[in-house]
DNA sequence: AATGAATGAGAATTCATTCAT
DNA sequence: AATGAATGAATTCTCATTCAT
């Protein structure tokens, strides 16, 4: 079968786009994405048949590994302020960890080459997360708002909350606690 | 060489551009943007230098006008929560009214065209707000969070409640004052 | 009304299109043949939206060209075959003149790029000639082959007399008079 | 390095390639044709150093096999007419049994990438058929034309009777028949 | 000042050919 | 020998900006 195609190449791809387009926006050259990843300007048409799939492909996958990061704090404690805590330390974290995967994703959310069929693939991948929120609000934790808007909430929360910790690493802690106690108080109950 | 002479296409200009960043991103053509403005395409370069100036000027003016709207609700309260009820209002009122004026900041405000300098500009016309929430903190009805974090959570939040609205208009009251609500509660005392 | 768009540089890019495509074929970058009309790569596009658009039009140009050619010996001899000679006369003379224009109509003529519609109208304009033939046989001159069909051998044994015209100019004139022959002995009556 | 094992590889890589090269000129991809030929793109270049040595050996192919195709009728009739009705007869029905071979070789022979030594090689295959044609000249039953001429007239007059049996062909029979009274005209003594 | 044609530096792909497997 | 991934030069077309009118 010849060479193989090279998981490690295709990472690769993903990686320096989500540097690239970091730093550019989605405008950035696939050339320059080419480069970064250390493969040739062909190469990447390879892996990816157009630069909107690149495109895609890559906020699907982020979307997936900032979920998958929410999810992995393992110890399931029945306390619904807890559970939220932890989902949000890890969201934090993750993104805290990755300035560049956090811009990414915010250029590739508002930009018009994310397809429909692909964000709902996006959102498909925190109905775990929707449905702790749905049981929080069903065990009277929370207040009554659909489980998808307090999910919102939480995300565009964490994003404000990380913006000043960034802008203001000195902080940070404070902000960490003090969003998430926001967080909390705009949706629980009473 | 001062303001070249005609308010009116500098205006037609800003307004063709609000449309179709809106529709197609940053990336839209300047070609677009003076078809729009039914202005010729060289026309717009004796307005704006180059296509970034433009944006710049856009983002600013957006700003500002979504500031002014928020303070232009009349009847200072003395009471925290209506005064901020108030504000939010006619945020949300603008964002709604506006979804083009919306949308086209906030692809703004993740490009990487609009610089330091216009995003602290743009900040300056929140000055008052922010005022508006200091006073408020100092009088004890909120927590003890920066301004500018307060303002930005205000901000984040509203944005995201009219996301739900547009998505689900059906429900938009609901939202208008379920957000709200989660909004006050993220920042209250107590 | 600024500049206008000049005839003289898209008669320039035909030219050059002409030119070229009969060196290279209808694989003829663009650019080479903006180069050779003297004009910048992106003034091409200006003129012809699309390399398509470039083929089909000079397709039709050429021909266009070629039927005129063929109609304008003036004189109309109530003879068919006087009549024939002429016209046959006139298209060796533009083959011979313009062997680049021969070339490439020869090339568009093959290729998949120029649409129905374009090779409809090319025929449109050899009109009047099958209107000729047609009477040529209502006289009783020619043999009762449809007139389309006595067009096309007219057409391709002039072809085939060019071809032996240019490759052995020595006897060019044997060929153009014997291949007349050939032609008017193919569709005469008897 | 002589030649490559499988003669079956070789000969589907030139089937795929009159196949495709009919369809797409001779621009189509060699990655094209070797899917096609059910062969990895790599292959073809085993079989074929360059596209262009695939181009001209397919080019010297189809000339052989056609002109083998018109010497195939048995019978070496001793009048003239018959014998170059047989091999009109012979032209026509493969062109009409292998229209992609039909087109393919008319593509070929417009393309600057068919060598000048592959034309005379190709030329050199209608030896038989021209001596044949000198032949009649000798006897007197044809007019003292060249016989290449007159071979390059009896293929002119078949490709374009061809072509309108193609186009219409619920008269295809009386395209053939009509055609090959042209062409016999066309050169026949008297 | 207004116009829109002219410019040429990119941009996303494509494709013949090479080469590791 | 066969495979198909890798390569990068080449191609068509776009677009911000300039400039003749």
């Amino acid at each position: 079968m010849a060479r193989p195609k090279s998981d490690d190449k295709r990472n690769a791809i993903l990686a320096a786009a989500t540097q690239v387009v970091a730093e550019q926006g989605v405008g950035a050259p696939t050339a320059t994405i080419a480069k970064v990843a250390a493969v040739a300007e062909g190469t990447l048409f390879t892996y990816f048949a157009t630069k909107d799939e690149l495109l895609n492909r890559l906020y699907l996958e982020l979307k997936l590994e900032l979920s998958g990061a929410m999810l992995s704090a393992g110890g399931k404690s029945s306390d619904a302020r807890d559970r939220l805590r932890l989902g949000w330390q890890q969201y934090v974290r993750w993104g805290v960890t990755y300035p560049e995967k956090r811009k990414t994703l915010a250029q590739l959310g508002v930009s018009d080459r994310i397809t429909e069929q692909t964000k709902a693939a996006g959102m498909r991948s925190f109905t775990e997360i929707n449905a702790m929120l749905q049981e929080s609000v069903a065990s009277g934790a929370l207040r009554d708002v659909p489980p998808m808007f307090a999910g919102a909430i939480m995300g565009s929360l964490a994003e404000t909350t990380m913006d000043f910790m960034a802008r203001d690493p000195a902080h940070a802690d404070d902000y960490a606690t003090s969003g998430f106690e926001a967080f909390w108080n705009a949706i629980a109950s009473k």
